[in-house]
DNA sequence: TATTGTTATACTCTATAACTATA
DNA sequence: TATAGTTATAGAGTATAACAATA
């Protein structure tokens, strides 16, 4: 029970890129989940481009679009960026006239969240473009193994 | 047939982060692949940072050792680094004694990686290092979900 | 005194252009 | 002229420290 499932010899001085023994890799998740990011990150970029929509701004957008008058500190420990980042897309979503930002009445430390007609125009029409777009990312997965996928990936994160 | 399995109620004026609607963020696999990513690779710099080992420079240690006389072309296309990136990290491990240049005879311009027993010492000691890093990281999921999570993987990727 | 939001700033990672040497 | 490697440099993403306003 030989486990040499690449074609053997073709090893000569040079190495021609895909003979190589990356067996090693491909049973490391951490690489694999790294590989599977940069492939819908980049997917992403292309597909939401004319939007200008990113990663980071359509999840800022989905999250203010379910929770109105969430608060800056809640979004940024949600998605895993720290406040001072955060704050900056927000400046730069509320001076393009996508979100606003209102002053809680009970804390008026506290901001509060919310989507103005435009930024929730934007979510709507980018919401259109994720189905096929997450299709499109796992194409090579029956519907069945992309369910799983996703079932296995939310059962190792804490959220 | 209610879709409604976060407890209702308790949604007042301050979002209190833990009643937050997020499911349409755990339906997106881009998401959740960025947060698998960013677990494993801060559990990565916890449990390598005695070796100084990081995500990166272990699969560029891993391709060498695996495959001697690799190039740095070969290197950079398949862990997904550009080429003026991987030369300024081959830089220091080269300088740090953990792996060498070699000048191919057949093309003087290529160059073949290969690691020194410097090198070859500290992967051995990452190799160690591993299985139960991964077993952590995983902890969530039996041993099957794990093999089924990395398949999934590997089918969705191209490599 | 502690907390929320914010600014300023530094650091790492990543991307592009241009150069050297070999072919 | 084309290719492999390299350098220099700019940009994006991410990190910490310090401050203002409010509790």
């Amino acid at each position: 029970m030989s486990s040499r499932t690449t074609r053997p010899g073709a090893k000569s001085a040079s190495q021609p890129e895909n003979s190589l023994d990356l067996r090693a890799l491909q049973r490391t998740p951490g690489f694999m989940l790294r590989l599977a990011q940069l492939k819908f990150f980049e997917g992403f970029y292309e597909e939401f481009a004319a939007l200008g929509l990113t990663p980071a701004t359509y999840a800022i957008f989905v999250v203010i679009r379910d929770n109105p008058g969430v608060p800056p500190s809640s979004l940024a420990s949600l998605l895993r960026l720290r406040l001072p980042n955060l704050i900056k897309i927000l400046n730069e979503l509320e001076s393009s006239g996508f979100i606003k930002r209102n002053r809680s009445k009970s804390d008026r430390r506290a901001v509060e969240l919310m989507l103005t007609p435009k930024g929730a125009k934007l979510i709507h029409d980018g919401a259109s473009l994720t189905e096929p777009y997450n299709r499109k990312m796992l194409a090579a997965l029956t519907e069945a193994e992309q369910r799983t996928l996703l079932d296995l990936l939310n059962r190792m994160l804490p959220l």
